[in-house]
DNA sequence: GATGAATGAGGATTCATTCAT
DNA sequence: TATGAATGAATCCTCATTCAT
């Protein structure tokens, strides 16, 4: 192969679009993405055919890291609420500190651009944490549900979870706190 | 100052707008809003300065319409938890009788379109449904927090159960119930 | 109805779509066609939805040139070959006098951008003169033959005629005889 | 001066190209063409250091082809009529069977992209068969006319016949004989 | 007010060609 | 020579908004 596409361009790409599309939407240009990522505007079509394949990409890469970052050390947890509350604290302080991330998955979320198949897939990985909520889960007013049904619930007090935090960052852990203990009662 | 601006007209943008919106997004051009309401392009900035200010119309009035579904017949409803069903039953069955208000509404959420100040003005007159959730949270894990803190974590839980009812419409009552009684636990 | 689209700007995209065009082939650009009209780019797109659909307009137009062209004055002219002549030298001369059009109507031609339909409805003006030409031809070697083939061949000698006497215009008259008398043997 | 270049590459493009352009017009694109050759992107250009000269090098080709096919046997064919006829059915036939070839000269000779040279040169090769069709025309219509007038209405004749046989290949025999006959009596 | 054409700055994507490997 | 990524100008078309009628 002659130059190999450079992961390192590939990578700036995608934190320069998650940067433009915080700020702007979707409708951030595929040229000013390009510009901020230092990179030629043509070269965001050799990394992504398509405008809707970087969003595909993003949703995938951001939907990774979260996942990523919950299952750290969630098996040294303890009980179960223990490793409930270390699920829900990773999640929701990853979302507080990464904003712009944040933003970005909301917007295609509600977007219709990124495939079903995709948003699918980006659940495969998080075995352990969708076990655990469905272990939680088991005798509350959800038993009986499938995890389709469980995880939009907790993915959406996460959410609204998260909003709040970083709209009053002084009172993040004290809401992070609360939420989980509803969450809790919530589930079982 | 002579035809006075036609009620009819205006209610035919804000309609065909949800429709459009919801199919193709917030990036619907205004021109096809226009053609399809039946309106020739120029009317729409005649009945709405900016397609911003569009926007904030089509978040108050499908707000409004919410709120008002969800009060009628809500004193009449018995106790704390009959009065919270019928609201959580009106609420979410109305989301899932109107998807493309329900997308409108998801869309505009995360756009950052909307102000801030509309927003919280939709709030405002919710009073009653408010109130309501207010009381019956009010020993429970999110007490001591103000209703900027309680109102959109039931929102989101909302929203996540109008998409689940959506998803599986034979299953949309059983869900409504179950995600009830979830309710009731997180709140208490 | 508001400002109704002027005609006369239509004309002036058109007239200068055929001088790009022909000059720069099919792939001349709607931005410069704007600019030589005198309008702005958007323009193009306000009387012609598309670029291919400006393709179509102008191999219809030029077409409608000249068929109308060719039928003037030819029911004036005497016996079948006095006719064919008229036809014949007008046709030619026609070509000879507008090698902008005739480019743009022989690029066309080859391109695939023009749709058959298209290409048969411009047939249809030119009763008269395809008339005369199945009428002379009536018991030569293309006896037998419908219209379909007949006319094409006539207007590939056309084509040729004209290019010969667009190449060197001074012997334009002597090859509009010459080849008038080849085509007068070869129908009959 | 490590590879030699690859005959066998070299025509895998010529070919790729014949198809692309056939379908696409002479806008396929360089990228595309290597594609489907089955050869680098960048390949096309050790070849044919410009698209351009890769559209003079297709027209020598095909030209070439045309040629050679024609003259095979010409000079076996008994008289002057049988050796105009044997050309006649070998160029038509050849151009039935081969519309892409067929498309891509016709697009290339519109262009304005093959040099005047090159179309000259192609020419040079066509001697055999130039020198028959003046011998046929001394003392018709043409008669006192260069090659240079009378080749391009041959050649528009035979183009306009190739059509007419591609569109109906179960007269492709009838009209290959009728153009004939239309031809002889054209010349002399 | 009503109508719909006018405007021109973008927008996503393509492409011939170059050049690092 | 072979490879395929890199480049950035160019392309067709869209669209919110304005404004002549």
């Amino acid at each position: 192969m002659a130059r190999p596409k450079s992961e390192e361009r590939r990578q700036a790409i995608i934190d320069s679009a998650v940067r433009l599309i915080a700020r702007d939407g979707l409708g951030a240009a595929t040229a000013a993405i390009a510009k901020e990522a230092g990179v030629p505007n043509g070269s965001v079509f050799t990394y992504f055919p398509t405008k809707v394949d970087l969003f595909n990409t993003l949703y995938v890469e951001i939907k990774r890291e979260v996942v990523g970052t919950i299952e750290v050390g969630l098996d040294q947890a303890g009980d179960e609420r223990e490793q409930l509350l270390h699920l829900w604290s990773r999640w929701t302080h990853w979302g507080a500190a990464h904003p712009d991330k944040r933003r970005v998955l909301a917007q295609l979320g509600v977007s219709g651009e990124v495939s079903p198949a995709v948003k699918q897939a980006a659940f495969a990985d998080a075995h352990r944490g969708v076990d655990l909520v469905m272990l939680v889960a088991r005798h509350g007013p959800l038993r009986g549900q499938g995890m389709e049904v469980v995880i939009p619930v907790v993915e959406a007090l996460a959410s609204a979870t998260i909003d709040l935090m970083g709209r009053d960052p002084g009172k993040a852990d004290e809401i992070c706190l609360a939420t989980f203990e509803l969450l809790w009662k919530a589930l079982r």
